[in-house]
DNA sequence: TCTGAAATTGTTTGTGG
DNA sequence: CCACAAACAATTTCAGA
């Protein structure tokens, strides 16, 4: 029966500010049994917020980029998260496997305010940088979930065995 | 007059659920003033839209990747952020600069999915991947906007001569 | 571009199945 | 876990400045 949470989590990863009036439309509960799920949702953690999103052009944000993290000395705490998180412009920090220990998404108005950001990573998290410059998004953060189609033609039924949705 | 704009979208970044009401309260202005606004820049192209942010692991996403991408031929069209998009897998698409010439960022249930993925980016996309595994989020997609405190102690001066809201 | 008020719509809570 | 209905709160629209 948990079609029907995955459901919503799709609408709400689509349009974050759907009303659960209309979420119980298009998954044909009630308005409060929409408003329950999404309230049980919430509490387990499967929501994690809402957030509105916004163009980078628009606050200033000309250049996108990824920053490969590579700490000085390897035999330090390695606290680079914690080093670098008060720069606004370090948007999200990997910890990942391979050649850097961590892979930045930053943002900057320009090559000039790029350089200066990273030389303030460079010295607040005694690391050094590879860095890509983003050229185009041809699309970021979609939901891996099914776009809700308006019209209800299909079934619930998923295509492949899958795990439920899980607190 | 615009800091006003970057406090609500600052607001709206932060929670994307908040109510107009709120907003007013927040900023100092009535709810329709804060409605309005908000409209404004809906319109501009300013605010893209809402997300719910949803748990990975609770849709059974317990891996994330990013992998670099390499066409085949040189020569051809190259048209891969299309040929790809199809896979639900694949939730952000990259064009960059550098050694490569996409990245994407993928998630799948485990490795033997993420294995299967790939192969699938692979022949879709007429490509080589080169992929990194992401072991664990520090954070992600935060809002380059200073968070929003609920007291209003500061007043709204900007801290440095930036762009204004533009759309 | 704002306020304030009125009309509409959405949310929340309780009762009961 | 659901529906229904009543009480409450938010949204939308409009007049006026």
């Amino acid at each position: 029966m948990e079609s029907l949470d995955r459901q919503i989590l799709a609408l709400l990863a689509h349009d974050g500010r759907m009303s659960y009036t209309d979420i119980g439309r298009e998954t044909g509960l009630s308005t409060s049994a929409a408003q329950q799920r999404v309230r049980r949702l919430e509490q387990r953690g499967v929501i994690k917020g809402y957030r509105a999103v916004i163009d980078p052009a628009s606050i200033g944000a000309m250049l996108t980029a990824f920053v490969q993290i590579q700490p000085f000395a390897a035999d330090q705490p390695d606290d680079t998260p914690e080093l670098v998180s008060h720069i606004p412009q370090i948007v999200s920090c990997y910890s990942v496997a391979g050649e850097t220990s961590y892979l930045l998404k930053v943002q900057a108005g320009n090559t000039v305010e790029l350089e200066h950001l990273l030389a303030e990573i460079r010295a607040a998290g005694k690391v050094s940088t590879n860095t890509t410059v983003v050229l185009s998004i041809p699309y970021e953060e979609r939901s891996m979930l099914p776009e809700p189609h308006s019209a209800r033609l299909s079934n619930g039924r998923a295509t492949e065995a899958e795990p439920d949705v899980a607190g």
